[in-house]
DNA sequence: CCGACGGGTTGACATATATCAATTGATTTG
DNA sequence: CAAATCAATTGATATATGTCAACCCGTCGG
């Protein structure tokens, strides 16, 4: 693993504040792949046998039953992914595919175990990460149960706004049929959605979403931090 | 606190391995109290002074927007809620009310933070708990977003037909109204999405469910583990 | 006993969303 | 360049779900 990723890795907030031994140990059973894009990293149902690091490129956690498929999150760099199944030895609940060219690394499961019981900062460091992720299903659950699709692309695209810096014009960071599986309805229905939102000032050409009129689209949108703030 | 109650608590799994002081100095800061039902133990928004933890009776989890209202869970004894807010020390993402008669015993959310440092069984329980609860809110979202209100119903009639020990006749857990709110419907709609399942052998009368062809009924509801297992 | 109340149900209807088919437009590929 | 491909869009239509109003039927309190 080149160092200037070693070095991105140890950033992360799982990893910073532990001791340098335990990082260095959990490193030298972890490997680093290169992925092309639309590869199935992971399948729903198997063992987890190792937490997953992005760290160039971009994954999508997605499920599948009884034929239809649905996008749970993307993920991108650095970030991981799947540590609840790493943490309670479980089968996954999701699949996982490249987007895109990506650069993977993988720690063993049990490993990842082993330094959690020896190493208090890198418990604390899991524990807060989990309980963001916990919380941030939380949100999405709500956004899917309390809104409408129209709703939930109207702030989506104040999230993604302000994401990208708070500017007026901004890009879509990905492909609208993959949007509408995040969002919880049919690419069709999208498109649809995007022309409901014109009478609040959205306009749309390609991945290019210019917000006309901010204040029409959040009187509209109504954000409520409590479901569109990752942050908290 | 009685006896009894402190012995159910401390068998908690979140408890149940942790140092005897450790347990006892988070205790001396509990404390328990009795609420008639109805009340809005926690608001969503507020700060998490405390992890709480049903001793008896039940709390409803809900979640409100814009003036609707949507119920994420119930908490039945004996278990923890708002563990991740404790956790992060972020205001709370859902509202609590009791559904009944309830006891409920309040543990300062920086004794939680600080014995976690101290005791690292402790850290692995929690550790634990939250993965559980994670995973518990994705096989949600799945079946929110994979599923039609039909299937959903289904599904959780043989989920709870399996809680009920496994008997072709037994009793809904809670009103129909908050079912629906559960399943993510209208009362309305639930009241048809029962007869919608008479043509597989369900009847209902009252809270008392009959499931007259098992077999039917699954080939209906596919039932999957990595949706509907509640303890993986 | 009566009447008020609340949960549940039902029917009629409105709206939201999905589905299917066809078209466009951009991009890739031989 | 032309053919093939695929995402995105659009229109027509079907299905799912919500809304509103009425009603039923227990329970509870006067």
């Amino acid at each position: 693993m080149p160092d200037s990723e070693y070095r991105d890795i140890r950033k992360l907030d799982l990893f910073a504040q532990m001791a340098d031994d335990n990082f260095t140990s959990l490193m030298r059973g972890a490997y680093v792949q290169n992925f092309p894009a639309q590869i199935e990293l992971i399948t729903e149902g198997e063992p987890s046998d190792f937490l997953h690091i992005v760290v160039s490129g971009s994954v999508d956690l997605f499920s599948t039953w009884n034929g239809r498929e649905t996008s749970m999150a993307t993920v991108r760099p650095i970030s991981t992914f799947i540590l609840a199944a790493t943490i309670k030895d479980a089968p996954y609940l999701m699949s996982a595919r490249t987007l895109e060219k990506s650069r993977i690394a993988l720690i063993p499961s049990q490993d990842v175990r082993a330094i959690f019981d020896a190493d208090s900062n890198f418990a604390r460091a899991i524990v807060t990460e989990l309980a963001q992720c916990y919380r941030s299903v939380i949100k999405a659950q709500k956004d899917l149960k309390l809104r409408t699709s129209l709703e939930r692309l109207a702030n989506y695209l104040l999230r993604q706004q302000r994401h990208a810096g708070g500017g007026a014009a901004f890009e879509l960071d990905f492909e609208k049929r993959r949007l509408a599986s995040v969002l919880g309805m049919t690419p069709e229905n999208l498109s649809r959605a995007f022309k409901g939102l014109q009478p609040y000032g959205v306009s749309v050409t390609g991945t290019r979403i210019s917000i006309d009129n901010q204040a029409d689209l959040e009187r509209f949108a109504k954000p409520n931090p409590l479901i569109d703030d990752f942050s908290t």
